[in-house]
Order: structure tokens, then C-alpha cells, then sequence
RNA sequence: GCGAGUGUAGCCAAGUGGUUAAGGCAGAGGAUUGUGGAUCCUCCAUGCGUGGGUUCGACUCCCAUCACUCGCCCCA
């Protein structure tokens, strides 16, 4: 026997009793994206790597270490998309969506990938839901879909306590801050730098290093010695319009009851962000794992970087797999599924598969989800394999059916049966408004 | 890329140098000629991730390798 092939590493499948979590996630995002007026965008998972080494920073580590590159049959460089946003704008400045009405709202759904060792919260291949927002610079914009990412939340997990009263649910917590822009952050990244470096021997070795690469991210680091030096460490002194910016977003926030703290210390890890930046985390979960479960901001000069004209822009990603994380340990992994099956159908004799085959497909055809029990076989064996499937009535088919034109249907919940007439409309009816038999002996 | 832990059946596992690799769950068949998650019986690893080595003898000790898990880096 050939050995079988498994899952590359960083892989995984989603296996049906684990999809529901993912079914729900995306249908209420889907519902609150239509409440804000965002429209769906579907784009590449590839596309040239030169892109994302524009758009995302040369430096960052995700094009330096991260990317999935390969060279194709034509000899093109292509990757495939670390992230989604590079890719939207691309697709924005093709299609000269800039053209349209302003702002331009979309959101995305799908496969990311990251050639990086994985663990938890953590894939190779992992999925994104995404916004984007071309074309405002107005704080109200910033405001909208931070606000939106918590309606998101809060939506899901009002729908997770819904399907199990009491469900563990974390409380999650609002991060932002403002990186300023061309006019503030120079001056600051020199005013860290100069702290940083003064301070150097404090510091842990990652951070020796990052003060010199990207200075802002020192301010990241979780080692303790390092978060002590940040304490006394410089703050961005915003020009007048980064601070009126963040003021107003604030104000908004709180207008709109989105509660928030503003945390000077939080940065990001990706170069094209400006001003208000944000993040979503389960409180007490900060310190330690890959707990963020959304995060974004505001790149006022991706677009105009990536060749198109100046376009204010604010968006935000969340990790799929995070969130399914958070929705199956609340669920507590019991397939709480809704609804169950109405029917299932079993032959009890070989002569009568055909019929229990035509019946299934004919209700089936009718609108009601039905399934069909394969192979003939004894009744015990269909009432166990109906209990089973979740089925609410039970339709057996034998030869003493058969020989009357009718189907014995049993009530799986009420342990009652009744003797139906061998046709789709019949049990519909029957099961619409059954009329209840004693149970055969 | 670095560090740590774990690999015994579909799942959970006992076994820590000695003969035939416990047990439980799930699954299959039967007791039961057409009626429910019960009970009882039977079946279910020529093999302990893989490859070497040590030994009279290895699931057990050693080395390598692979996979998974967790952490670092980084990020959603």
C-alpha cells in the first residue's frame, strides 16, 4: 500500500463539526459589513512579489523572511499574499476605482500565507477577514471601522450566548494610538532613537537590534526589562493635525460607545501605517501568545506609494483561526449545531431501495433536507442510525409497505408511528400534522 | 531561523530491558424473522513515528531524522 501523503506543515483542514464556528463568524461579519455599507472584493491569492515588497516594507520581516516566492513558468516573480491589503489597493488603482464615489468601503475574506514556524493561533496557510476604506482622511472614517470590528464581536459572541447561555467568552479590549505622520513621526522616531540608545545596555538583544531597523518597535517588546525602559521613554509629540485627528477619533469612539484605551506603547508591525493605529485583544491575554484578534489602521500614503494618487486610506484584518479558536472554546467544542435533520429514510428490504431512493429525492426536491440510510437493513439498525444523524422522523421502507403503497413513519422524539401513504405529499402532510399511531409493539 | 516537550489502534491511553503490547471509547458481527442510545458474547496493533546503533533480548537505552504541540522572533 503507497504511504499516504499528509497536510503540509502549517496546514490544516477544517473538518465539518469544527466549520459551523466558521460559518458563523463570516455570516454575522457579513451582516454587519452590509449595516456599514461595505461591499465584498475578491482578489488574487498571488500576485507579483514586487508589490508586497512596495507596499508592505522591504524591511518588514514578512517580505524579508515570510513570503512565499517562487519564480513562475514565465518567469515572473509572484507570491503569494501575506496579507490582504496590498492586493485591494492593487486591484483599486487597476480598475481606477478612484474614479467612483468616495469613499470607497470593501471587505475581504480568504486564505493568507506565511512561511513561518507555527504554533498556536499561528498557520502557514491562515485566513483574513479584512475592510478597506479609500478615500477619506476624516477621523469619522477611522471611527466607522474600528467601530464596525466591535459590532462584529459583539454580534458574534450575543450569538455564541445565545446557542449556550453562560459560554466563556473573553471580554475583549479596544487598543489605539496615534504613529503621526511625515511632519511628527520623523522628529520622534529620532527623539526614541536617541533615548534607546542612551539606554542601550538595558535592553534586551532584539531590541539593540530593532532600535537601529525600526525603532518603534521597541515599544512592542513583552521582555520586562525592556517594558520598564519604555515607561520613561519619549511619546509622540503629534503636529496640530494628527493631534485634532486623534482627538476627534477618540471623541467618536466614545459617541458611539465603543469603549477604548489608549495605549502610547502600541505599534505595528507593518511600515504603512500613519496616524490612528489600533488592536483588538482579550484582556489578560496581552502578555503572552498570538492573542490579537484584530488589528489595523490608517495608511494616508500606501496608495499614492503603490503608484496611484494621494489617497487617504484606514483598514483593519482579523485572523479567522483565532477567532473559530475563541468561538469552539466557548461553544466547548459540542457540535451545538441548530436544527437538526426532519428525515430520514431507510429501505428494509433490498426490493424496496429504488422506492426509498425516489422518495428521499422527491421530498428532497420538495424543499426539506432529507438523508437517505443506503442499505436495506433491519429496523434497529435505521432507528439507531437515524438517532444518530439527528433525524426527527424516520420513514422505513419494507416489503409489507411496499405491498400497500405505503411507508411506516416513526416519530423519533415522540416514539410513535403511523402507516403514510407511499408518496412525498403524503408525508410532508403527515409531518406537518401528524396524527399520532401507538407505538407497534 | 532559535529553544523546549511529545510521538503505542480511528480516539484516550498502560507498559520504563525479558517471553503472547493492558484497559476504555468508537467501529463491525451476533444473541434478536420488522422497531431506539441498554445488556451479554465475538472481532478489531505479526507491531509501539521512521532509520540506524547498543544488547543474548529494545515500546523501554543511545544517535539521527520526520511529524505534531508550545514558546521566541514576527504577526491576524
Amino acid at each position: 500500500m503507497a504511504e499516504p501523503i499528509g497536510a503540509q506543515r502549517g496546514t490544516r483542514d477544517i473538518l465539518p463539526p469544527e466549520i459551523q464556528a466558521w460559518q458563523l463568524m463570516e455570516a454575522i461579519a457579513r451582516d454587519a459589513f452590509s449595516r456599514y455599507d461595505f461591499a465584498e472584493i475578491r482578489i488574487p491569492a498571488f500576485e507579483a512579489t514586487e508589490l508586497f515588497a512596495r507596499g508592505i516594507g522591504g524591511e518588514t520581516d514578512i517580505v524579508g523572511k515570510e513570503m512565499y516566492t517562487f519564480t513562475d513558468r514565465g518567469g515572473r516573480q509572484i507570491s503569494l499574499r501575506p496579507e490582504g491589503t496590498a492586493g485591494v489597493v492593487r486591484a483599486y488603482l487597476e480598475h481606477k476605482l478612484y474614479a467612483g464615489p468616495l469613499p470607497l468601503k470593501v471587505w475581504y475574506q480568504g486564505p493568507m500565507f506565511r512561511y513561518e514556524r507555527p504554533q498556536k493561533g499561528r498557520q502557514r496557510q491562515f485566513h483574513q477577514i479584512g475592510v478597506e476604506v479609500f478615500g477619506s482622511a476624516e477621523p469619522t472614517a477611522d471611527a466607522e471601522a474600528i467601530a464596525l470590528a466591535r459590532d462584529f464581536y459583539q454580534g458574534l459572541f450575543e450569538e455564541i450566548s445565545r446557542r449556550r447561555p453562560g459560554a466563556d467568552l473573553p471580554e475583549l479590549v479596544v487598543q489605539i494610538n496615534t504613529l503621526g505622520d511625515d511632519r511628527c513621526r520623523p522628529a520622534y522616531r529620532v527623539s526614541l532613537q536617541e533615548y534607546f540608545r542612551s539606554h542601550a545596555s538595558g535592553y534586551c538583544e532584539d531590541c539593540q537590534r530593532r532600535m537601529e531597523t525600526n525603532p518603534l518597535r521597541v515599544l512592542d517588546c513583552k521582555v520586562p526589562s525592556c517594558e520598564m525602559l519604555n515607561g520613561a521613554a519619549p511619546t509622540l509629540e503629534p503636529c496640530p493635525d494628527c493631534q485634532v485627528h486623534f482627538d476627534a477619533v477618540r471623541e467618536l469612539l466614545s459617541a458611539a460607545e465603543v469603549p477604548f484605551e489608549w495605549n502610547a506603547r502600541l505599534v505595528r508591525g507593518l511600515d504603512y501605517y500613519t496616524r490612528t493605529v489600533f488592536e483588538i485583544v482579550p484582556r489578560g491575554a496581552s502578555k503572552f501568545g498570538q492573542s490579537t484578534v484584530c488589528a489595523g489602521g490608517r495608511y494616508d500614503r500606501l496608495v499614492s506609494d503603490l503608484g496611484g494618487p494621494p489617497t487617504p486610506a484606514f483598514g483593519w484584518a482579523l485572523g479567522q483561526e483565532r477567532v473559530a479558536d475563541l468561538v469552539l472554546a466557548a461553544l466547548d467544542d459540542t457540535s451545538a449545531t441548530e436544527a437538526g435533520l426532519p428525515l430520514a429514510v431507510g429501505p428494509l428490504a433490498p426490493e424496496a431501495t429504488v422506492q426509498a431512493f425516489q422518495l428521499a429525492l422527491q421530498l428532497r426536491r420538495r424543499g426539506l433536507a432529507v438523508a437517505l440510510l443506503p442499505q436495506a437493513s433491519k429496523p434497529d439498525k435505521h432507528l439507531k442510525a437515524a438517532v444518530r444523524l439527528g433525524a426527527h422522523y424516520l420513514a422505513l421502507l419494507g416489503a409489507d409497505e411496499l405491498a400497500r403503497g405505503e411507508v411506516t413513519l416513526r416519530d423519533l422524539h415522540a416514539r410513535q408511528q403511523q402507516s403514510v401513504a407511499a408518496s412525498a405529499a403524503a408525508l410532508s402532510a403527515a409531518m406537518a400534522g401528524p396524527q399520532p399511531a401507538p407505538a407497534a409493539p
